[in-house]
DNA sequence: CAAATTTTTGACCGGATGGACAAACGTTAG
DNA sequence: CTAACGTTTGTCCATCCGGTCAAAAATTTG
């Protein structure tokens, strides 16, 4: 028979599919593959051979799992938009302003360090126009970005820390946090073998916790 | 007679090769046209008969230009890194650090608003782990950016700006900049149309040269 | 002008790729 | 055990894509 139960898009909620054990242990296998494959390929330069080969089956096998390569992809999407948005929820107005920056500051370098294939996917699907996440885009992160806008402006009106633009601040926080991920190979060349091992991340964090409290002039004591 | 006159590659410099009026300017439609498609679909995502289309000739014709998909890609990128690092090439040492720092920051900014493509064409090959240019990643861009970051931390040392890591710093700014290029359909989408207009830029340099500056802790004045 | 050379094009090729399908194989519930 | 259902595979197909080729068309040169 063939399989009846993918209905689900990234923007309309399907009822829940009902799923054997054996598909749902397969559909995470393929899923864990495509990841790889697609996070360094990007999704036209990925082939569904490929993504079955890296995932032990055969290629009408996985057909059978997701019915068409754009299937695996928006799962993968779906999927990642809860992890990858997540340290930004977490930021809270209760608590020290500095701290609650600096704490997300870490969540998206540590996020970087672990899950760097994620942060390639988005990267490779931002970087071609967002063809196929756009309406979250628009949506979701928006509205996230928001309202979390406004809790920062309102330690700015309170003079908890300094007045600028809530969003370039976002930004410049999603851009170097997401660089250890999506420029790794060009940063692990530049630092070299000396420089570019395990403790470049420790370096990143101390230098990302001194850029974005103090900058560059000197405080006078 | 069949093109005879491309032997260049990426790190060998071959002799100047003779070409005709026709073939200087056709080249450069060709480039032109492959670096908006090659931009936007990646390597693998684009095709030739694209790129031909977009360049208004036959995939025959284009083919007798460059005879193979690879050769426009590396034609593409060899006159790609120039322009890209001459921004950290002005960086110098006589004058003021903060000045420069500054300077450096505006001219890179001012890059990925007026060569977007250029950007995502970068950040594309550097995602998918550089397999074309890595050489040069390894030879030429790291040794500027080794011979830039003695000339920070001579500044470090002098006490003339604040004590960190030079190398994370160009990183640093090199990922804040170029995200308003290879990240521009989400930063729209987040900052709205009234936000998102072409004023974009000129906030994105305000914020920046506070952050990279001062840091958001508020100073005592 | 005519010969030589450069440019352009239509037709074609082989391999890769997304996907369909039916038949074979396994598993499980009655 | 066996019927029903779920899983796997070999084979096949149409399309796309990078690239070739020979011949026509245009241009340059003597």
């Amino acid at each position: 028979m063939r399989a009846p139960f993918q209905r689900g898009s990234l923007t309309v909620d399907s009822p829940a599919p009902h799923r054997t054990r054996i598909q749902r242990e397969k559909r995470e296998i393929i899923l864990e593959a495509a990841l790889d494959i697609f996070s360094t390929h990007g999704f036209r330069g990925s082939t569904i051979d490929q993504i079955a080969e890296a995932a032990g089956m055969s290629k009408p096998n996985l057909l059978y799992y997701f019915r068409r390569k754009e299937e695996i992809h928006a799962a993968l999407m779906q999927r990642l938009l809860d992890t990858w948005l997540a340290p930004l929820r977490e930021l809270d107005d209760v608590g020290d302003p500095v701290t609650e920056i600096r704490g997300y500051i870490r969540r998206k370098l540590e996020m970087a360090r672990d899950f760097p294939r994620e942060s390639r996917l988005f990267a490779n699907e931002i970087l071609q126009g967002a063809p196929r996440i756009m309406p979250m885009i628009e949506g979701e992160l928006r509205e996230l970005v928001d309202e979390k806008a406004e809790i920062i402006k309102g330690w700015m009106r309170a003079g908890r820390i300094a007045t600028t633009d809530p969003r370039h601040l976002i930004f410049s926080i999603w851009a170097t946090t997401q660089h250890y991920a999506d420029f790794d190979v060009q940063v692990r060349a530049v630092l070299g073998p000396d420089r570019g091992g395990e403790g470049r991340f420790e370096d990143a964090a101390r230098f990302l916790e001194q850029l974005f409290l103090n900058g560059l002039v000197p405080r006078k004591a």
